[in-house]
DNA sequence: TCATTAAGGTACGGTCCGTACCGTACCGTA
DNA sequence: TACGGTACGGTACGGACCGTACCTTAATGA
């Protein structure tokens, strides 16, 4: 109340702030732009006067929601580094994320701009870690060369995406991402 | 105007009809109410007495809709076989199902009955086929008999779904298909 | 000091979901 | 053929939400 009125910066990442918060509590669906605006201490003309719409603010927050990329482990054994990749994705904080991210693959709709925005901060985040510990396992002779190729080395991220996806789970049995690794991954990058 | 009046299985059927039309044509976000009660000649009460919500009724009209399971190729040769698949899946008429299917797993929400329905129309439509191809690699040494195992069998599938819905396309390139099937796919199955 | 800029407040049109209410056609039964 | 129950048709409404318009008020800087 007795606070003076906030400008520029400093209000849009308040707006951005509360927009990443009410999607980790109630996923795009219940992003609302009343709650947003409401939640930020300001009203809808300062969140319209920089997104143009519901999809956009949704994609500007959840790059805020999702900004921390995954640390690659290095226990030595590529069987384990790529359990402790699918278990920081699967139970880490990652968790409300795959909900969100699948509200907004659907409610971006046409837009390609926004979309391209999305590809690049889901694809290019959760790649990187794969790409390492590959490479280490090339290194030590655990994987063939081949299995550099980014499809190949992400191979297990993708299928516990489409667990998310399809089965619509925020948390995927551990004994599911065992069998992930030992039916499908292991036998496909290693030597 | 002169007809009689539908009751009962003919005029659920003919909602079921007009909703699997508006579902093809403007996905699920365009799947209103009020369209479907107008297409189907009726009104909202006659759709609200039969599913409890607008996502009850996308699903089971998603089930019409994508109803044709696939027919499993046989040209003698497991990289042929696994391409014809993936081909029919991305430019046949499956491929507004895609649209579908995503508007689908986020229109649901939280509802677990309606999202197994889902799932097991979207799994078990797809791993037929799958099962079918590799079975006969395997007796031919084409395939390794581990590759039997479904999770094995349908990467494949889940790669190119996974390409539609985190990019939200309707149509893959067929470059990509191809780098699916002889980067990922053989590796894998293959003896 | 004063004009300009950006924020706050409020109200509104439009769309859609889901519900309620009532009149009316169809159906089996006597 | 008369009758009562059931299901359909029509319409209206409350509520939620998006996006816009318009005006008032505070901050900024020249």
């Amino acid at each position: 109340m007795a606070k003076t009125r906030r400008r520029g910066t400093e209000l849009a990442e308040a707006i951005l702030r509360a927009a990443a918060d009410e999607l980790a509590e109630a996923g795009y669906p219940g992003l609302t732009m009343e709650r947003v605006a409401q939640r930020a201490g300001t009203n809808k003309n300062a969140i319209y006067r920089r997104w143009p719409n519901r999809a956009a603010l949704g994609v500007a927050a959840y790059r805020h929601l999702a900004a921390d990329t995954l640390e690659p482990p290095d226990t030595g054994n590529l069987r384990e580094d790529a359990l402790a990749l699918l278990r920081a994705i699967n139970c880490g904080q990652t968790s409300p994320a795959a909900r969100v991210l699948r509200g907004l693959l659907t409610g971006v709709g046409d837009e390609p701009e926004l979309r391209e925005q999305l590809h690049q901060q889901a694809a290019e985040g959760g790649t990187k870690p794969w790409l390492a510990i590959v490479e280490r396992a090339v290194a030590r002779g655990e994987a063939r060369p081949g299995a550099r190729h980014p499809r190949v080395a992400t191979v297990a991220l993708v299928l516990l995406r489409n667990e998310f996806l399809t089965r619509g789970l925020t948390t995927v049995d551990d004994a599911v991402l065992v069998e992930l690794v030992d039916e499908v991954y292991l036998p496909l990058v290693g030597a």
